[in-house]
DNA sequence: CTTGTTTTTTACCATTTGGTCAAGGCACGA
DNA sequence: TCGTGCCTTGACCAAATGGTAAAAAACAAG
């Protein structure tokens, strides 16, 4: 054996590889947050990425294979905020300083935000392993974190799942509903602002003991 | 002319009628709530219906007419409760009770709740016309009412329409995103009751001066 | 029962869709 | 410069999809 562990590991991907398979997974975030998964067709994403068919099929093994790439992408953005919230930190500003991230990375990676919504609200159906895998202990970990906070009077008693679920509902509403919130709010300063500093208004208040 | 009046109206609908279009309407639901438009194919209407795809094609003029029907008696059904706030009323009563209201027809419409939310996260493709005609003046409407309110004193001051897009945020939450909830709050007691509960907590404490 | 109307089905169709394949193009090291 | 191996493409395919036409079946009124 001259290769040293060449066992199933495909080589170094060629600078060629790694921008072609980037522009295929932006076209195609694009594509399937606009569409969903099935609504989706590999025509759309070879137009928007500019690559010919067979060749998204080149890089990618198929449809499904990137709607996977692109989920566990997320996955792995999405959980950071949650990640840092610090036990060591003060409780109130953690809370909101996380609120604050997310509703940032809303208005920063809407495309994202939607893919996700769009999965989950189809039933999760290619997401639910990574939830029980990823998400669910990271989740509990942060519920028993803020319970610990809220048992020291440091934070308003209340449930935590049921907090996080708030902070998540609020902050992916308005990259989730931005067509409603278009039209609803056309004044796009105090949607954009306003929701930034309505929402942080909202949890200080409540979270405060 | 001795018919009375018979120019396009096409006579009254005959009970089999009425019956099959809202098999089939409740058929569609379900397949459009959980696919979207595009990923929606007839064949699963068809199946979901227990009636053959030509038969559908008799009752309905496509796809997409079914789909506008739904979207029509949606917008009728949600708005009803918003239209609902009496300006008599107690204002924290009334919101309280309009969230109440929000929540549980999340918890008995999620179908319909997902196939809004659909629609919306694509862009609102064929609801737009509805907001702007339909939603927006009430939404404009409640917000004056809610900002009169708030102008007494009578309710802690914040901007209406963030108000209104947090309700929904959190209502709609737990219908869109039920798979997610599920899985990271699989205690079915805890997820229900507490989610009733948490929500109206929540706005008891934004919302009280 | 008979006749005219409404409902349902069977057999199709054109287009779209995810995917394949073999051949051609192109970059890059020797 | 030249070949070797990575990259790209045009042509193609089987299945799925939205939709149609017309005949058969069910039904209602007389």
């Amino acid at each position: 054996m001259p290769q040293p562990a060449s066992e199933t590991i495909p080589k170094k991907p060629s600078r060629i590889q790694l921008r072609n398979r980037r522009i295929i997974l932006d076209a195609a975030l694009d594509v399937f947050s606009q569409h969903g998964f099935r609504g989706a067709t590999l025509d759309q994403i070879a137009e928007a990425s500019g690559l010919s068919k067979p060749n998204i099929l080149y890089y990618f093994d198929g449809k499904e294979a990137i709607h996977v790439e692109l989920l566990n992408a997320l996955m792995a953005e999405w959980l950071a905020p949650l990640t840092d919230l610090d036990p060591d930190g003060d409780p109130l500003e953690e809370l909101l300083g996380y609120i604050r991230r997310k509703m940032e990375m809303s208005q920063a990676y809407p495309r994202e935000s939607r893919l996700f919504a769009g999965e989950i609200i189809q039933g999760a159906p290619r997401m639910a392993p990574h939830l029980s895998a990823g998400l669910k202990p990271l989740f509990d970990e942060k519920c028993a974190l803020i319970r610990g906070w809220m048992d020291a009077g440091r934070l308003a008693p209340m449930d935590p799942g049921h907090l996080i679920f708030s902070i998540w509902a609020m902050t992916q509403h308005y990259a989730d509903f931005d067509a409603q919130v278009c039209v609803l709010m056309p004044d796009e300063a105090r949607a954009r602002d306003g929701a930034m500093r309505h929402v942080e208004w909202m949890f200080r208040k409540v979270l405060t003991p």
